[in-house]
DNA sequence: AAGCCAGTTTACAATCATTCTAAACAAGCC
DNA sequence: GGCTTGTTTAGAATGATTGTAAACTGGCTT
């Protein structure tokens, strides 16, 4: 099971028009079906938050769409392929998905599984191995563990 | 399923012998019986690697000692929780432990499902942001991930 | 407007990692 | 040697995710 999701609240809240979405999904190579539609429609608007499959199965159905429970899989797959979403690698049970897909880092609280954004400008590299013969660096994330302050004495 | 399991050669191969690896155990509060000897047999003897309890699964079966399965993640889970493995975030459909507890990062290639060691000292986190309130800074993990290098033309 | 077809969705079964359970076992202290 | 408590065990149970095969639907084409 997963809870907490918690969002931050920022950020532009551009209402998605069902014309852009289409246009979006298109130019993903993702023919706009209604449910991918009413999909995107909650997860493409601009606001930044972490969604796990269930919770945007819980969304999705008080929506009032009807989308089957693979298809939540497969759209949450779909879109991250695209790369209108990232997957967000804190958590070895279950997938986490970031609407935001710019440059950010983030800080994780397991005790409360709690998840937040770092602006990509307050973690800064300045030293980087070279990527091993035959790749090349894709991807830096950056995972900043946080735990309970322990109470003053 | 998992594979792949790319283990960093160097490292002082220090032979464990039984009644260092009792010791630790007893020093972490874990009693040492005859399966988590031998899980430590394999897992603390300063090789730095990567396993997921099916690989070690595996070692253990070939070492001739019977472990049940359950008995592997809960054992996984003590070491981890005593700190001498650490879990490894990189995929988020079953769990990698590293038998490498130093400060260090990694570098993953998500299409060859290889990990490998990036010495703590080849990344340097010039800024970091404060940790919010009521939390503090457990720990930073950097992931680098790796893309296979696009042929030349 | 009708027909078509590849791409999608669906319900449901299947898979896989991991944890739970209750009973059998064993470490190590008396 | 016997206990007591922590461990291990086999097997069931859980939960996330994916596979399957059939029904459906965008959106062309006619």
């Amino acid at each position: 099971m997963q809870q907490n999701l918690s969002q931050n609240s920022d950020q532009k809240t551009a209402t998605p028009d069902a014309g852009d979405l289409t246009h979006r999904l298109r130019m993903a190579g993702l023919r706009p079906t209604r449910q991918r539609l009413a999909i995107a429609a909650l997860l493409l608007d601009g606001r930044h938050r972490h969604v796990t499959a269930d919770s945007l199965a819980e969304e999705i159905a008080e929506s009032g769409v009807r989308v089957a429970g693979a298809t939540i899989y497969n759209v949450l797959n779909q879109f991250t392929a695209a790369g209108l979403l990232r997957r967000v690698m804190v958590r070895n049970d279950y997938s986490l998905f970031d609407t935001n897909t710019a440059h950010h880092h983030h800080f994780y609280r397991p005790d409360t599984d709690q998840l937040t954004d770092i602006p990509g400008d307050d973690v800064v590299l300045s030293r980087l191995p070279a990527a091993p013969d035959g790749a090349e660096i894709a991807s830096v994330d950056v995972v900043v563990h946080l735990s309970p302050k322990p109470v003053p004495r």
